[in-house]
DNA sequence: TTGAAAGCGCTAACAA
DNA sequence: TTGTTAGCGCTTTCAA
């Protein structure tokens, strides 16, 4: 009652209200170092009826330990990221650290704005997607001297380690699946992001395997904005009544596709034997649409879950050995829009 | 180069390097107080080629300011909270505001710990999710002494700001609109979720509303994981077959009234006349579907800058005046689902 | 326009 | 088992 308003509680607080020195205090508070069971009952009660919540900003600077994760991705609002959010947090879960998380939009600049932040913030360990930084971001990667764990894709040189998948050869696969299963005259469609090299990738991957079989693509588009299952159809039919002969069309994400596929389920197409579809992510949300679309799973939650591995291990006393480099191998979910061989 | 491996640089390495005092090379870097402009220069260059990254840690424990606000939300997997985010980032970029998000999954427990955890950091407003809470979380809010907005939601009396909307009257509105159209028998489908407290008000205020009009819901049904989509359809396949003389279906959510909607337009029911269908959120995604689902917009995106607005003006020098409650009004979508009246 | 001193709230290291 | 001392790296305040 006597505290003044607006000043939050200190150590000092808790010490005076129970009559133990603050270092006993912290200690109690942390559960370090012996003290006895009385002493100890004393300052939790004394911190409790107080409502103490210890500064943090104090303690880490007095210990020079911060146990934040930094996180840095592009995006919140489509399926993948969340997923990888959530592998990471089922790891550091049963740990002290703590995922603190930053979004670049896929742009470059706010990827080192982002960065600058998050250091300055001295986290214990970074979990970054993609491997394509400006260089000032590669600089401060390597000057920070904490474990990066660059995620997503492995198609490249880390600064330090990585864990993802090779999305150039996931592109590769999927066109090689496609030819094998006898068809030949294939459109693309995919996001018009020159920023997102991921799918950059896989498109070059996908061409390259088509090239390997004498096929070139037939037909191709590239979208912005917009909800991407209208997109989907609207590309899908401008596409059709362009190239009318396409047998086959690779979309760059699994809801274009799905909306592609439901155009085309309308129009009366036989699929997958007039016209073939696959997609890319293995989004779960699209169980339940009238057929299941062929798709490559990118393993998001286990990506997540393998790079907050290294870092726990990485930060662990004392430090731990870890995997630098984990590819991971997606596997196509044939669904039932790709013609079985 | 001869810096040691692990050791960050401070202010001090700055200074030295740049024959300027501590305070100073602060100053510029701050962009405070007179500072001349070849001094200023000098700064910038040394800190720059060193790679510095100031130590927001030791900064906020001297000037006692924390240019965070703490966000905390049950979930980022279902469409609704990356879109709140995405309001609250854009309100928040134009300041030196930094959100930090925390994730309770709907567990009152798991709420605690995470308010806890960002209050240790003193950040300067807290957003969070809902005007349920426990005690102690209340009790924490209280005392925290910063400004806090709780979100979503409005029926209810907030600790101190509110944004949001009334769900009990978002059911009710919908319930009416139902009955307007002139269907009788009616279905209702949602999450099994007891501690989805907006859910559970928007189906009060919708038996509500039918028992005004002397309707009673005719079948209903709850679940739990799984995906939405496909959650719909078997829960609407279930339904109709224990129920057939259902004239309409109200979904707690979009997805899974997609996935009804899917189901029936297969076994070729006629929507709207035979049988109408809502659900609840105005999910972007679902356009592209071969029916537009009839909902309400949640004003996620608005529900978000409102809150920041209101974190940004009370922690402006001078605070400045901020509404506290903010009651936004959804208006229901009609879209290919409900019969016109 | 610049610098020196003090201290933010806590913890490491040591002493009792 | 408990307490004391000396910082952590920065900013506030005041003096030059």
């Amino acid at each position: 009652m006597s505290r003044p308003q607006n000043r939050p509680l200190t150590l000092r607080d808790v010490s005076e209200a129970s009559g133990v020195s603050e270092m006993t205090v912290s200690r109690v508070l942390r559960n370090r170092g012996d003290v006895s069971a009385a002493t100890r009952e004393k300052v939790l009660k004394a911190a409790k009826s107080l409502g103490y919540v210890p500064n943090r900003i104090a303690g880490s600077l007095a210990s020079q330990r911060v146990n934040l994760v930094a996180v840095i991705i592009p995006s919140m609002s489509n399926m993948v990221f969340p997923e990888v959010m959530t592998g990471i947090n089922r790891v550091l879960e049963d740990t002290p650290l703590q995922p603190v998380v930053g979004i670049t939009d896929y742009l470059p600049e706010k990827e080192e704005k982002v960065l600058y932040e998050m250091l300055s913030w001295r986290p214990s360990g970074i979990i970054i997607a993609g491997l394509e930084h400006s260089d000032a971001s590669r600089a401060m990667l390597r000057a920070s001297g904490i474990p990066v764990v660059e995620i997503m894709d492995t198609d490249g040189t880390p600064v330090d380690a990585m864990v993802g998948i090779s999305h150039r050869r996931a592109g590769r696969e999927m066109g090689e699946a496609i030819l094998k299963a006898g068809y030949r005259r294939i459109g693309f469609m995919g996001t018009k992001m020159a920023l997102d090299h991921r799918a950059r990738k896989r498109f070059e991957g996908f061409t390259q395997a088509l090239a390997k079989g004498g096929v070139e693509i037939a037909d191709q588009e590239f979208y912005s904005g917009g909800s991407a299952l209208s997109k989907g159809r609207e590309m899908t039919a401008d596409m059709m009544a362009r190239t009318p002969d396409l047998d086959f069309l690779y979309y760059s994400n699994d809801l274009i596709g799905a909306g592609g596929m439901l155009w085309l389920l309308e129009q009366g197409y036989d699929i997958p034997g007039q016209i073939g579809l696959a997609g890319f992510n293995g989004v779960e949300l699209l169980q339940g649409l009238p057929r299941r679309l062929a798709t490559m799973d990118a393993c998001r939650a286990e990506i997540g879950r393998r790079a907050a591995d290294i870092i726990v291990a990485r930060t662990a006393e004392p430090a731990q050995e870890a995997e630098t480099i984990i590819t991971l191998t997606p596997t196509i979910q044939q669904g039932d829009t790709l013609r079985p061989v």
